[in-house]
DNA sequence: GCCGTGAATCGAAGCGCTTCGATCATCGCC
DNA sequence: GGCGATGATCGAAGCGCTTCGATTCACGGC
């Protein structure tokens, strides 16, 4: 292994001057900076990471923790996390991924140790157990949802509820009057997860504004579950015109089940989707649809731990507003 | 900060003393373990990474490298982060993310730095350009997939010829003649993605071996593309009473375009599919599949670099072998 | 009663880096 | 022409841990 001795010795620079180089927290002349790049470049060194950890008590790696819970859709999650890792490296960070199972003790495992200098926490509910220890901590966190009380914590996250009234809003727009949200499963509302019952709580505004006939219907992340809700719906709602569907999974079984009932898509029915861009463009027909920036959360989260690992103050919520794009499966 | 003087003291022992109680690198008497360890608890002592890192030369942290391509299918490789990450957990190490983009370089880096003391890479390609380094790094690591010249490497994935191959059989056992196999996108095989290859040759072994009438056909990951391929395969195969579904967005459309053509399914299309037994069970109807054992992978690749770290040898090759599973999608 | 042995513990060195103060030369300025 | 500033570099201390002898003590065998 070569170290950092190894390179002040073949620059004819002390060990320090390589340190200053690398760091450029000292001024150093040209001349000297090229002749130690050079010896860097020819030695292949690079230096130790526990030893700069050590020494500077900066460990340059970010920890990220991800969700288990079912009802939640894993590419989103993962689009996330490369997001995160992607933008943690032009940072030059790392990414430690950590699950949710690992709970409270495992932030304070790695917060403790410094192993990790900040946290992002992904799926936040309500009353999240772990708020209490990520307030205590020493090291900066950021929050992917926001919890009932944040107060002092950061929190990012899609603006749901102005997401769910703008999906109700381009509906009244179109001049629907009967409309519907399908939503989440069940579970997640009943868990208290933030941005399912935000979704509804915007959806049921836009509705109350413009005078609308408009319900909330959880729905199971399986095609057969959306069936049998397509199926109800038609039954008890003869004169829904419009749907807003908020669950990834049950997109295409709804527009196909709706499309079998003679009610087709954006003749009979009109459909607007909360989901990935990816995932409403490449939809038959392509969906009317406010994106989730899973991207945009991922790199914003680590920007704002990077500004604050660098001492900046950052608004305490981000609330990212939803951009709505007209596609063909409305009318 | 606790540091291990402070618990030293506390106890009334020696620094040494607390890192052997820690570590159990020597006997230590009932008494003094106890009292330490009561200290530790106390004080709410934990080891600083980065100072154990250096002084042990072992960071307790793996890379796990994941891909980024097209085609692949998401949860996947989601599961096997997950499953990687508990079982690392439970040897009391961590689990670093890198993504794919990172490339050779990135592999580099982090061992070279020793930020990690080994690594998981998933998703090799029959030629992977990461091979040669991970040759020459003094780092183990265990490769998801086989590469065409995986000699000295450690390599670890089900056996997807002899899945594909399985497949085949059950729906020759079952008396069809006439089968097809749905796979993944065409650019999967373009990019010489070895799963993909070897269930086609397996299936086609099969095929050979008795005598049937059987046909690969890649397939992108879309409903749509889904259902244009079924049209095909109505047009050009008759007599078609079997297929074989290896692509897992694809499933569900492909058995509702079957039976909206009269073709239900199992009473006149026989399918078995190769994906996930969560995906398979929940499916409607259930289907006969052979697992992707994803959680499974993930913690025997673990399982794989602790035996390395640990200086035992391992197998080259670890291929799981097919578990088909009957369910309610063919007879 | 002495010695060898093994268990239990300690002290000190050292892992590879960053950082702080000190040193020395150079420079512009009164 | 001397003086304070400024720039460039060095040396040494120290980050918190592990690990390698060395030391001490108790015990059994002869």
């Amino acid at each position: 292994m070569v170290k950092i001795t190894d390179v002040a010795r073949h620059a004819g620079v002390s060990p320090s001057t390589v340190s200053y180089v690398l760091s450029g927290k000292r001024s150093i002349s040209a001349g000297t900076r090229e002749r130690v790049l050079a010896s860097i470049a020819e030695l292949g060194y690079r230096p130790h990471a526990g030893a700069r950890a050590l020494a500077s008590s900066r460990s340059n790696v970010l920890a990220l923790v991800i969700p288990l819970r079912s009802g939640i859709h894993v590419p989103v999650v993962m689009q996330i996390a490369v997001a995160a890792v992607t933008a943690a490296r032009r940072h030059d960070h790392d990414v430690l991924l950590l699950t949710q199972e690992e709970g409270v003790e495992g932030l304070r495992r790695v917060a403790d140790s410094a192993l990790v200098d900040a946290l992002i926490v992904m799926d936040v509910q309500m009353r999240d157990p772990r708020l209490p220890m990520l307030r205590e901590l020493d090291r900066p966190s950021v929050l992917i949802g926001f919890p009932a009380d944040a107060d002092d914590l950061t929190c990012i996250d899609l603006d749901f509820r102005a997401a769910g009234e703008a999906c109700a809003e381009r509906l009244a727009g179109l001049g629907h009057r009967s409309i519907a949200l399908i939503g989440s499963p069940p579970e997640v509302y009943a868990r208290q997860t933030g941005y399912a019952q935000r979704v509804a709580e915007g959806f049921r505004a836009a509705v109350r504004r413009h005078g609308l006939t408009g319900e909330v219907y959880p729905c199971e992340a399986t095609a057969e579950a959306a069936r049998a809700l397509v199926g109800r719906l038609l039954a008890e709602r003869p004169g829904l015109t419009g749907v807003v569907v908020h669950n990834e999974p049950v997109m295409e079984p709804v527009v196909r089940a709706f499309g079998a009932a003679g009610r087709r898509v954006p003749d009979e029915l009109s459909v607007v989707a909360i989901c990935p861009e990816d995932l409403a463009e490449h939809a038959d027909p392509p969906l009317t649809s406010v994106a989730v920036p899973a991207d945009e959360v991922g790199r914003r989260s680590v920007e704002l731990l990077m500004a604050k690992l660098g001492g900046e103050r950052v608004p305490a919520a981000t609330l990212l507003p939803p951009r709505l794009t007209a596609r063909a499966s409305d009318r």
